[in-house]
DNA sequence: GCAATAAATGAATGACCATTCATTCATGGG
DNA sequence: CCCATGAATGAATGGTCATTCATTTATTGC
């Protein structure tokens, strides 16, 4: 009756709220996987009552949409951050930070990207999954693309096709992502790390270096 | 009352009705998701009677594990009759070997890989998937870096991880194959079967070439 | 043919879970 | 200080679904 963060029930406005059942989402997914996510649990591990979600969201599957939306925009928008930014980087410093983002710990938390990988595995039978999966991703897909172009343009590289090492490059880091997180054993993250440095180095040696 | 296929009822020995269900189990997976498949589902896409799939495999979960162990021992059959093929094959034969049978139509085929991401997206939170996905790729995780040893053997080149290209093709056929299954649009299975070819043509020069 | 056996059926059962809504309770304006 | 507002609660509701099992139907040995 008297829990400590209970007593100021009400108190927090609308905004808050959802974010505070967001991030329980997010936690309830990569605790019991898409399939085991009930509202009870949801509301449980956010210490607030059964009713809310459906106050602030209509349904679970508003919920369970609005919860992909958050993790992808959040993800996006970092990955804009470095693509996006005229003001200061060179060709090889974008590469760089574009590899370093995506194995930062912000981007690799294991609730995050199990999240992410819940929802993919569901995508092909949830047209509105894969729409939002795919929607940043496309504009993804050209920015690096055309930032890896420049590379090769830097290096007078006439024959290598920039497109398809953004696609390779895209792949690797979802396929290292994946796999690191199913069995962090057989895949240490420090290797997931190193594998798509080396792809970077390889495809771009004048830009991306080996070591450290 | 009299449907064609319904007149020989029983008829079927134990083997052959499993078979059934659990093919009927991955189209409903790939149709419907993981979380949308349900007993009646099933049942009816074999063209069966709900209580059929618990007499034979006892509960659904019990069904679901069989499908995951079914996908994923077809897929390591195929890679194994590769890998350990020692009667023929040169590394360089070997090594092509492996990557058209990655790009075969037997393997990336939608519904079967629909099922295999579908699992590996509740793997986090459920053990029995992860081990089972994990179970087989060990064990290819290691042939394969043998092999690619000995391909780095043959070059000379005594600088290149061997482990670490192992572990980089591998997570590159897992996102090219998921990128390929949510938006083929995005990635035609052409230009993924052509990004896995240039990442090996890339580490093995000597081995595989660019073109074709 | 005729039990005896085993496979298959599908209506009935009970568990689980999303959603609803009458009630409770903080908050802030008057 | 008190009422009006609307956030928050959680017991009750109804629907969905896995599982069971009494019954039906094919098969096999005699």
């Amino acid at each position: 009756m008297t829990r400590t963060a209970k007593n100021t029930r009400r108190a927090l406005p609308k905004e808050v709220r959802k974010e505070q059942l967001i991030q329980a989402t997010v936690r309830c997914i990569a605790k019991h996987g898409l399939s085991g996510v009930t509202m009870a649990l949801v509301t449980g591990e956010a210490g607030l009552s059964m009713g809310i979600a459906n106050l602030h969201f209509k349904s679970k599957d508003k919920l369970l949409l609005e919860t992909l939306q958050f993790v992808t925009e959040e993800y996006a928008q970092g990955q804009n951050a470095i693509l996006d930014s005229d003001t200061v980087a060179s060709t090889a410093d974008k590469m760089a930070a574009l590899l370093e983002f995506d194995f930062s710990p912000g981007v690799t938390e294991k609730n995050k990207l199990a999240v992410w990988f819940a929802f993919l595995g569901e995508a092909r039978s949830r047209p509105t999954y894969r729409r939002i999966c795919s929607r940043q991703d496309a504009k993804a897909d050209e920015k690096i693309a055309a930032l890896f172009q420049r590379a090769l343009d830097e290096a007078g590289d006439k024959k290598a096709d920039a497109a398809l090492l953004a696609s390779g490059y895209i792949a690797l880091v979802d396929g290292l992502w994946l796999n690191s997180l199913v069995d962090p054993r057989r895949l240490p993250w420090k290797k997931a790390y190193r594998s798509a440095r080396h792809y970077l180095a390889s495809a771009f040696p004048q830009h991306i270096s080996l070591d450290q």
